[in-house]
DNA sequence: ATCTGAGCTGAACATGTGTTTAGTATCCTA
DNA sequence: TAGGATACTAAACACATGTTCAGCTCAGAT
């Protein structure tokens, strides 16, 4: 090994560039020259270790793939436990570094369509389906009249603040995943969760 | 004028075709020279009208804003009602074109954390807020303990159907902006919305 | 009739792009 | 210790990019 960046092979480190690069800039404005700088590698070093830009993007999907799939799995052996509003995101935030490019490469990935964005999607459900009728196993959840609607429409609520955080930090003046943020929004949410929305006629 | 496509100036022809190529591929892959051939002029004209592909962007963003100002209007006038469950997003789709780009290019607009975006969401936020107090003054709505964040809440879960529209319908089966997801998406969340999600201890 | 200015084109320009190539150092294996 | 693969670079290549420019057409004012 010529240049030894951090304790990581330059093919990792790459990667790990572009992932940033990906995340914060999109894939198609970052340029090979931009991730071997910084990298510190040359251009040529980029597509000899991943033969195009193009597949060096589909190496960084896969990547933030099975990130998600080493937490998921976690999640399935009982290593992670999203209680309390069944709270994926908040979860993985808290397993990732804080500053992580993950969550956001995770943005681009769903909202682009791209299919790698589409099969995290699918785990993810797939993940709130098991935690959903372990819940209703446990007679904490009602299982509802659509089970499959149901679980999507939590999974969503969850994946939301991920997804539209910086909005939603702007509207509401804080952070929805912070530390103030995340209590209020919980709060709400279980609220609902609890009581509903409607006002009940008569009050009862 | 040389040439006449349809009914509209070039201009005109030129940002409705940049609009659908930026929804579709991404403002940055797509080029100069797939907008003109798309519009049928020449690279030239594009820049003569807009001065440069970013401001062309930046044109196109203006629009998109101003599609969605007109329609929350609409709805603060009255003219559009969206009742049950306040969802915005049907309402939109029932008022553009099936086809329309604009919904796909708003995705772009919000992923990419663009001030266009912010803005949009916004307004949106905004329009959320009117249409909440409206219901709480009929005594519809319950407040809540946290205005702001109930109503972040109802409104992510609306825009979700129109970001997350593709990945759903492929979990799900079923489009939940089609006649039978819709359908069975608001008979799911009025559930929620009025029973709650929980099993009620000893059921009361 | 003539001038003016806007709409518009085709070709050219400068540059940035992904990629290739030739070559060098370094490591592992036999 | 030889030899071949691997990691890596610098330079170059081919091409696509956004943009410019000179000139054309044509509607409308003078």
């Amino acid at each position: 090994m010529c240049s030894a960046h951090d304790d990581l092979t330059a093919k990792a480190v790459i990667r790990d560039r572009a992932l940033e690069l990906f995340a914060a800039l999109g894939p198609d404005s970052v340029t090979v020259r931009q991730i071997s700088t910084a990298a510190g590698v040359s251009p040529g070093l980029v597509i000899h270790h991943f033969g195009s830009k193009e597949r060096l993007r589909a190496a960084v999907d896969a990547y933030v793939a099975s990130i998600f799939d080493g937490l998921f799995s976690r999640v399935a052996d009982g290593e992670l436990d999203p209680v309390d509003g069944a709270s994926f995101a908040e979860v993985f935030l808290r397993e990732l570094p804080p500053d992580s490019p993950v969550s956001r490469y995770l943005r681009r990935l769903l909202l682009s369509g791209d299919p790698a964005g589409t099969e995290v999607f699918r785990r993810w459900f797939a993940a709130s389906q098991a935690t959903a009728d372990a819940l209703i196993a446990r007679g904490v959840l009602v299982p509802g009249d659509d089970p499959p609607v149901r679980t999507a429409f939590l999974m969503v609520n969850d994946l939301m603040l991920l997804l539209l955080r910086d909005q939603l930090t702007d509207v509401l003046g804080v952070d929805p995943l912070g530390p103030e943020g995340a209590a209020r929004w919980a709060d709400e949410v279980l609220a609902i969760y609890r009581n509903g929305l409607f006002a009940r006629e008569a009050e009862r």
